[in-house]
DNA sequence: TATGAATGAGCATTCATTCAT
DNA sequence: GATGAATGAATGCTCATTCAT
């Protein structure tokens, strides 16, 4: 087998072992038996447990982020987008409930990745960001930052409560989330600037 | 030292020592150190390492909650209460970092606690969602409890960022948060029932 | 509570306890806790755990050769004599198991106790012995020495089956075992001298 | 070193310890420390201390059981083959004082352990119980069995005995053994029936 | 006399990590 | 490249023991 497509399967059980004990509780054991390879491959290939922790959040927010930029909407207007990255974002999640756990549910503040794993979720903040001002552009700065903060954690809230309600369908989660963003967006009680 | 004051003060290194490592990396060793008692007296009062997790869980959640309920609000006006009990919030998160930290940025998902840390959260998420609908009551109920935890999660997400900018003063939070839980719960795009 | 009284308490539990654990795995705090002393009472009365094992050993051996001397027959023909003090010896064995288990199925040659539990077997050994050469005097004395040990361990091992099979009656098990005895001070393989 | 050497080396050094201080008392580090390996081996090989106890038990009483069955002796009398075994019997105890002490003079009724150490100590019995039943055969059964355990007790007592004093050689040991056994079987006063 | 409260020392066990092969 | 075998260091936890009251 390929090196890649070990890396590869070895992330894939890794996210389920983080997700499930959290980066302290996870065994490194676990790990390699459940990928059905030996512990120094462990090691050959990601240095350290907390290698592969970091390579894991690489792989799940890279590729989340990747998506949201990706996305491709019917029409270019910004409601259009925003709805297409919506229904994006929330596959991902779906697909993905792993790496959304370990990304947003877990080690976000634990020191030794506070920085990494921040970093990411920064960026994925960043990128909401951009794709509520796309949608509502002129809010003075430190607004718009706290705000895209709160709609993201709206998303990130929404999406571990549908993870318990998986009878609903995505499109109506997407609509509920849509209209969150677009009501704060461009609702009457517009943030005020500090 | 009375054992009740010694085990409020253990409680509160525990919180700092769980919301700097997480759960599982946490060590019952360094809480002993740092509280200065020895490590049998922690099993004397809490019994196991869960013992003490699940004790500061409490001890975290039930006080935002009661702060939560208790809030006063100068006129009894629906919107007012709102305002009140988002000030008590975030008085929470700014005198309790630790406690909001472990209660929401770890271990949820984490098979032993699961149960106990989502009733926590999900209590909490109930009360913010009763605050909701005393805004503005009549949401059909999937929607209702969907959009409560989309403005947990904004709430949540939006401390978080505050702890990261501690300059911002408190009260400039609570009309952001305001006006993000008003707009969703009154703007135009008002959420859609499936 | 009278302190004697205590004590003798304090030895039926901690018989118990050492009997179903061990010396080595017992422990203070359970047999604290059976006899509703607190483990500081178990210190000032007995000095130590080894104390109180000792005590124990002590208690019960004491009380087993105190039998084994005092014992009366109808008449006083060694073989009567002989028969009476097996009966005397499986009494106390129906009637103090603990006692019996913890001096002779347990820690003859731990290190810390080897000297007094030996010694109290010694006597005990000693006593057979001369019950033996009562019935039948003039062995030579490393091979009645020999012998009497034998026989007591006949006797150990007789009434261990016995605590597994306690629908024989005593009355039968005391037959079987001055049968043997009989048998080998009488025998025609009479022991041989080195 | 071969894996199966040093289980051998560690099972040795295992014997020592636990005939030395009692299973209870027995620490894990020290048997690593003394047989020169790391703690985690005797993990990897043994699993747990329980596992290690049982590993021995297993070893000591497979050994002395496998003696005892391929005892071979100059004729096929059934004299003869008895004073041979008792001589396999006692080779065992001279060359493994530790074996036989685990065996025989601990944790017979610890409750973890009864189960499996009265088996081996039962199989024993039974091979002892069929060498004095091709000696003399005809015994009504419970009377057998206790006479065969009382026999086995004898043996038990005499060994230790030894063990305390070894100036006397082994030859003269199973004279006196063989004696003792002929007696009884084979004696005036032959064991009654229940 | 009697104990609740406290602990130093040690326990069995497991972990992330590394090397010889 | 890949691993079986090995371990130093730490973990959660318990114990016999003591002292202030």
């Amino acid at each position: 087998m390929p090196r890649e497509r070990r890396e590869q399967l070895i992330l894939d059980v890794a996210g389920q072992v983080f997700a499930g004990a959290g980066f302290g509780s996870a065994s490194m054991d676990e790990i390699a038996d459940r990928a059905g390879v030996s512990k120094p491959m462990l090691y050959t290939y990601f240095g350290s447990k907390e290698g592969l922790y970091l390579a894991y959040i690489d792989r799940a927010g890279g590729e989340l982020l990747e998506r949201l930029v990706a996305a491709r909407a019917p029409d270019p207007t910004p409601a259009s987008m925003l709805r297409a990255r919506i229904t994006e974002f929330l596959s991902f999640v779906e697909e993905h409930g792993d790496g959304w756990r370990v990304l947003f549910q877990e080690l976000a503040s634990i020191r030794p990745f506070a920085e990494q794993v921040a970093d990411m979720r920064e960026r994925i903040a960043a990128a909401i960001q951009r794709m509520v001002e796309d949608g509502c552009p002129g809010y003075p700065p430190p607004a718009a930052d706290a705000i895209a903060h709160a709609l993201v954690g709206a998303g990130e809230s929404l999406a571990n409560w549908w993870l318990d309600h998986p009878e609903i369908p995505r499109a109506q989660v997407v609509v509920w989330y849509y209209d969150v963003v677009q009501a704060v967006v461009s609702g009457p009680g517009r943030p005020t600037a500090p």
